[in-house]
RNA sequence: GGGAGAGGGUUGGGGGCCGCGGGGACCCCCGAGGUCCCCGAGGAAGGUCCGGACUCCGCAGGGCAGGCCGCUCGGCGCAAGCCGAGAGGGGGCGACCCCUGGAAAGUGCCACAGAGAACAGACCGCCGAUCCGGCUCGGGGGUUAUCCCCCGGGCGUCAUGGAGGCAAGGGUGAAACGGUGGGGUAAGAGCCCACCGCCGGGGCCGUGAGGUUCCCGGGCACGGUAAACCCCGGCCGGAGCAAGGCCAAAUAGGGAGGCGCUUGAGGGUGGCCCGCCCGAUGCCUCCGGGUAGGCCGCGUAGAUGCAUGGCCCCCGAGAAACAGAAUCCGGCCUAGUACCCUCUCCCCUUU
RNA sequence: GGCGGCGUAGCCAAGCGGUUAAGGCGAGGGACUGCAAAUCCCUUAUUCCCCGGUUCGAAUCCGGGCGCCGCCU
């Protein structure tokens, strides 16, 4: 996303999710291409340091878009990220905390379909 | 063979797959689409410590204040700074390294300790020659008197007791008015002498910082601190690309208070003054309301929610450290991996 | 990106180059009380953010780092 306006709607109007290491804001829509903004304030560390949290996600985001269809994505990384150094440990630790969190609210269908099991049972 | 010093260089390479930013060409079902080609982080891009370009402040004028630089000469440079050759002081066996205007222009400050701290001082100590005291001898006098007074001499002894002399030694301190030896003296002291050191002048050498085995003078006084004020010399107007400019959008030119209309409020972003310029239903403060999108600046890397990456294999036993452009350029400083090149020194061994 | 400011005890903080580094809050101990509160007394800095330098001497002066905070679109 490089539009302000598009990029302050999902502030706005997104979903937040927060996890130990990111904080997700999701934003469903139309069209199915995902898309994603990612995040790393200056606590996070120094410039190296934050352009390889945003290449790391970047990464994962590319290789598993399939896990984001059509919703717009915001990332913002929290300063413990900063102490990990290598980019693919950066990437498995956003993709696995993306799908614990994504699980625990039950944001899809078929996880609203496990918590009705789980009332009803 | 081991250790050390100086200077310089590089900051992985090749391949595969998947990607990112910019530019160009072509294609199309015209969509922020696809294909191909080209370009795409650093030696420090960093800290923002100095300079400069550039932009605006009417001109960038004068003075004060302030800032930066500081051994000498030469070179480059507007400057900061760098390079070369030297000077003085300090460190190292050495190669070599570190420091650098002025303290006899003035002012300030040197705590504590110590006797004394800026042209200082006498605590312990040394001496006690001289004078006073004491003892004694001789002479004279007051006198009846072995008692007193005066003069002169002596004291190895009484005593260092006082007046006083001294600054060598001890001790204090970051720092105490030069060192060694001799003479000298009561004891001492540059008090005197020799040598060493120091200071001043001249000569000579050097463009200069300075040097001096030369000559003369001075017994010797002049402490430290300018990263304290300051003085000397050189440079600097102020801000900063969020500078600044263009287009578009937006709403009332609203309310309250104050100042002022040429004898001028206020302003022209300079810390102050002067000068200069602008200046009238104008300026300042507060309240209330509206808009904050794009382009240029901006680049043979170049964005603006901010690109240069990920995984795997090979290349020596091993691919890594510090670190990511944001207007640009020159320095300084800081961070740090692996390796290479040149020169040099010391030690050990062998010949 | 640029420009400023600040780091002193757990907290808030003062501090002409020379003391044992003020003071307040808090905390701990004691006194008082039948027990408390209030009050009184005592204790609480050893790298003054860190590393160098100047100086006889540095929290203070000068460099260089580190960490916070603010302003400018």
């Amino acid at each position: 996303m490089r539009r302000k306006k598009e990029i302050e709607r999902v502030f706005r109007e997104g979903k937040r999710l927060e996890g130990r290491w990111f904080r997700f804001i999701l934003l469903p829509k139309e069209e199915e291409i995902p898309r994603i903004l990612v995040v790393v304030g200056r606590k996070v560390g120094k410039a190296v340091v934050r352009n390889r949290i945003k290449r790391a996600v970047r990464e994962g985001f590319r290789k598993h878009k399939d896990l984001f269809g059509g919703l717009d994505l915001v990332v913002i990384a929290k300063p413990p990220v900063g102490t990990i150094e290598e980019p693919g440990e950066i990437e498995r630790i956003f993709l696995r905390e993306f799908e614990e969190v994504r699980d625990a609210s039950g944001n899809t269908a078929h996880q609203r379909g496990l918590r009705e099991e789980e009332e009803t049972a």
